[in-house]
DNA sequence: CCCTTGCCTTACCAAACGGTAAACAATCAG
DNA sequence: CTGATTGTTTACCGTTTGGTAAGGCAAGGG
C-alpha cells in the first residue's frame, strides 16, 4: 500500500493502458474507474486528475488507438508496388494491427456497438481515404485483368476490414469451433478468402517470374 | 398511471421483447432494469417477478434467439439439392436471419465479447453441428471439383457467419463508408464474396453454364 | 362466503457508481 | 527558507443500481 509508486512514473499512460484493455474486455459502461484505478495501483481520484471524467478517458482511449492506425497504414500504401504485394502489405498491415492486440478488435467493435453515430464520423475521417486509395487499386487492377470484374471495390474493402477485426475479436471462441491449430487456419482461411474472392483466377497470360501459391506471412 | 395495462396481458414476453431491443443497442450493463420496466410500462419488481434476477433476463433473452435460430436452420439445410442451390438457401437463411432484425447480430456480439467462455459453450452446442453439415457439404463440393481446392471448410464457414453477423449489426454504420445504396451494395457484395471465395470458377463439364448472377434472397 | 394463488404495486435497502473538496507530500523557483 | 505548482491521498456527496418486503387486488375453487 506503500510501495509501487516509484515504478511508475508516468501514471497517465499507464491508466491509458489499463482503460484500453478494461474497456476491451468488459466494455466501457461494465468497467467502473475503480477497477481502472485498481489495475494501475492508483485511487479513484488520482484517475480523474489526469482524464477529467470517464467519459473523457473513452475517448483518450479511443483516440490513442487512431494515432496508431493513423501511424502506420499510410506508410505501407505506398511501400509495396506490385498488385499482389500491395495485397499483402495492406492486408498483412491491417491484420497484423488487430491481430496483435485483440484487444484493439474488441475495442473497435464495442464502439461500434455502443456509439454508431460517433463511429460513422470515426470511420469517415480516419477510414475513409484509406478505403478510397486501396478501391483506387482495385479500380486499377479490374481495368487490367487481375481482379475479379464484378466486385465492388469499396464495399469489398469495408467487408474484409471488418471480418478482420471481428474475428481477431472473437478468435477465442471461433476459435472453439475448429480443431487442430485453430488460429492458424482461421488466419489461413481468412487470408484465402480475401484474395481468391479478389484476384481473377487466371493471372493474365503472364509467365514471367512464377510465384504460385504463397499464403500471406 | 392506469390505463395501458389491459392491453398487454403478457407482461413477460413484452418484457422479453423489450430486453432484447435494449441490451441489444445499450449492451447489458449499460441497461438498467428500470429501463426495461418503462419500456414494457410496468414497474422493476414487475419484471423482476417474470425474471428473477437480471441475470435470468440476460439468459432468457439470450435462450429466446437460440430457439429461433434452431428453429429455422435446419429446415433449410435439407430443402436444396442442387449444390448452387443449397448455397443459396443456407446463405440466404443466415443472412435473413441477421438482416431481418439487426438486433440479434448486435446481441450475438455483445455476448461474444462480453462473456466469451459462455459463448463457446453455446457455440458448440447450437452452431457446430449446423457447421458440421455445411462443411461436410463442401468437402463433398471440393471432391466434385466445385468448390476451390485449399478452402478450409470449416474455417470458411465459421468466417462467413461471423462476416454475416458483424456486417448486420454495423450496417448502419459501414454504410456512411458507400456512396448510393448502401445496405443493397454491401448486401451484394457479401454475397458475392462468399459465393466467389468458395465456388470454383469453371463448373466442370457444364458446357456453358450461364452464370445465373442471381443475388441472394 | 372465504381463502388461496398469481400478478403487480409502493416503499425501501445496501452497495456501487461518477465526481468533488480539502488536505498532504514532493518538487522547484525565488 | 518561502511559496507556488503538481500529483496524489482520504473523506465525502448525491444518484442510480439490482434486489427485497409487504401489501393490494382480481380470479377461481371449496
Amino acid at each position: 500500500m506503500v510501495a509501487a509508486r516509484k515504478i511508475s512514473p508516468d501514471v497517465r499512460s499507464a491508466v491509458l493502458l489499463a482503460a484500453t484493455r478494461l474497456f476491451a474486455q468488459k466494455g466501457f459502461d461494465g468497467t467502473a474507474l475503480q477497477d481502472v484505478a485498481d489495475a494501475v495501483g492508483v485511487t479513484k481520484p488520482a484517475v480523474l486528475h489526469h482524464f477529467c471524467s470517464k467519459e473523457a478517458l473513452r475517448a483518450a482511449v479511443l483516440d490513442a488507438m487512431l494515432v496508431h492506425w493513423r501511424d502506420r497504414l499510410p506508410r505501407l500504401l505506398l511501400a509495396a508496388t506490385k498488385s499482389l504485394d500491395r495485397f499483402q502489405a495492406v492486408y498483412g498491415e491491417l491484420h497484423r494491427f488487430f491481430a496483435d492486440d485483440p484487444d484493439r478488435a474488441r475495442l473497435v467493435l464495442r464502439e461500434l456497438l455502443d456509439r454508431p453515430e460517433e463511429m460513422k464520423r470515426v470511420m469517415k475521417d480516419a477510414v475513409r481515404p484509406w478505403l478510397d486509395a486501396v478501391a483506387g487499386y482495385i479500380h486499377a487492377g479490374q481495368e487490367a485483368g487481375r481482379h475479379h470484374r464484378d466486385v465492388d471495390a469499396e464495399a469489398y474493402v469495408a467487408h474484409v476490414m471488418l471480418l478482420v477485426v471481428a474475428s481477431a475479436a472473437a478468435a477465442d471462441v471461433t476459435g472453439a469451433l475448429l480443431e487442430g491449430d485453430a488460429k492458424k487456419r482461421a488466419d489461413q482461411e481468412l487470408s484465402r478468402l480475401s484474395r481468391s474472392s479478389l484476384f481473377s483466377p487466371a493471372p493474365k497470360a503472364s509467365p514471367r517470374r512464377k510465384k504460385p501459391r504463397r499464403s500471406p506471412r
